[in-house]
DNA sequence: ACCTGAACACCGTTCAAGT
DNA sequence: ACCTGAACACCGTTCAAGT
């Protein structure tokens, strides 16, 4: 794979390096801007030496797709930390979703390009393997969280629905309401939808479809979500109010 | 707007020939493949009229997206032909947005790539208006079929819900499931979700977190399924078994 | 063995020259 | 008045020449 007379670890780190840049410059400017030529003149390579690491655009976005998805998968495993019913941690999930996503608001946009079949065809396999490596742990993590549900007797699924299916509902749901809104953002009709309350009226709606126990009557979500917030994302919203954009209580 | 010497109604026919063959060049090959200058070497003009019916690239795809927007207005009008209960027709329409995507798989992704704001940002006022405009009517509809329902008592809503969020709320968990399926063909773990069933599912459990009447448990949705693409959508159901991409019946 | 950047092909956009 | 396509700038990719 990586060169001999130099480390594996310094290639690596290179690549670390590398991606870190792309990100920056995707994040300050934006995603259709990003293009390898301003990699190269911002970075202190040469674009023979990123050739070296990526086998081209599709592949440098798929790479920090992977460093996305590996932070969404930290900040999921900071959500499910919170101590609540199993309905509550399901939410801290989404609402630590919507906090990464407004965190990166460009970032999302790559997660969501390197999701089509053009970007990954044009990938190495070890890249695409990782992607697939790293979306499976996302949905293990939610799999787990239902089944324990399902044990704890506050969700009980058809014999015909798989775990793998009530994540991507949950997971479908919210994508399409953060995609929907983070893509558009003058467009007349959607105005006056907010991420944060959009989000939340579809968790809330696919949880209660399932019947997933304490429905959203008897419980204070609203209440849960600023515990949530409170006790495991003080600094991500510090950061957000800073940014001057700031997470908006449903 | 137009030209003086060849009439308004030469350059509009000619517009809509442009914007055909592009949309032919797209749904043969891939959106990303489909340049400005495959454009002109297929077309009858040169690229400086091209130029003169679209600012660039990007005005192109809004163009190619407003024609989308068109058809699935249209067939969304067709969905809402069925003769059956409020939440019926809502199910209509969800099956007929399902049936377009999978007649004009490349064109969904077109139709998200329209809505970032890079996109829009380059294209003509004219364009955009086009855009918001015909959304908004689509939007009309559904709004529309919502407030039948809670007219008729299917559905009540929550004083603080709009009928604009009602509405999100179907649209966004439904293109979620479409966008995540269609877009990644052959992911590892997305393999066994299929859009019909999972586009189904999500506007299920959306519509029993609204306690949209009648229920999931008290109707038997999956005749009324088949009864919808029977009655309304049988030529589409023909194509796409021709196409090799059959409907499939959950 | 590794790095470099000139060179090439392709694409989006413009505009001077044609009819 | 309208159309054309050569010309230009920019970007992705490669590879011969350097160290």
């Amino acid at each position: 794979m990586s060169p001999r007379s130099i480390s594996e670890l310094e290639f690596q780190q290179r690549e670390t390096e590398l991606i870190t840049l792309a990100r920056k410059l995707a994040e300050e400017h934006c995603l259709t801007t990003l293009t390898i030529d301003k990699l190269v003149a911002e970075s202190r390579y040469s674009k023979g030496t990123i050739y070296k690491h990526f086998l081209g655009k599709e592949d440098l976005l798929m790479a920090i797709c992977n460093t996305c998805v590996n932070e969404i998968q930290e900040i999921f495993a900071q959500a499910l930390k919170f101590k609540g019913n199993s309905r509550e941690r399901i939410i801290a999930v989404m609402v630590s979703y919507v906090i990464w996503s407004k965190l990166h608001p460009s970032q999302l946009f790559m997660v969501l390009s390197a999701h089509s079949p053009s970007v990954s065809a044009c990938c190495s396999d070890s890249r695409n393997d990782t992607h697939a490596e790293r979306e499976s742990c996302l949905m293990a993590m939610m799999n787990k969280e239902i089944e324990k549900a399902v044990n704890a007797g506050d969700l009980s699924l058809s014999e015909y629905m798989t775990l793998d299916q009530v994540t991507f509902a949950l997971w479908s749901a919210s994508w399409g309401a953060m995609a929907l809104i983070m893509s558009k953002g003058d467009s007349v009709k959607l105005g006056p939808m907010v991420l944060e309350r959009e989000s939340y009226t579809n968790t809330k709606l696919i949880l209660d479809g399932f019947g997933w126990k304490p429905l959203s009557n008897d419980w204070d979500y609203s209440q849960s979500i600023k515990n949530i917030v409170n006790e495991l994302f003080k600094p991500e919203i510090e950061t957000l109010e800073q940014m001057g954009n700031p997470f908006v209580f449903v």
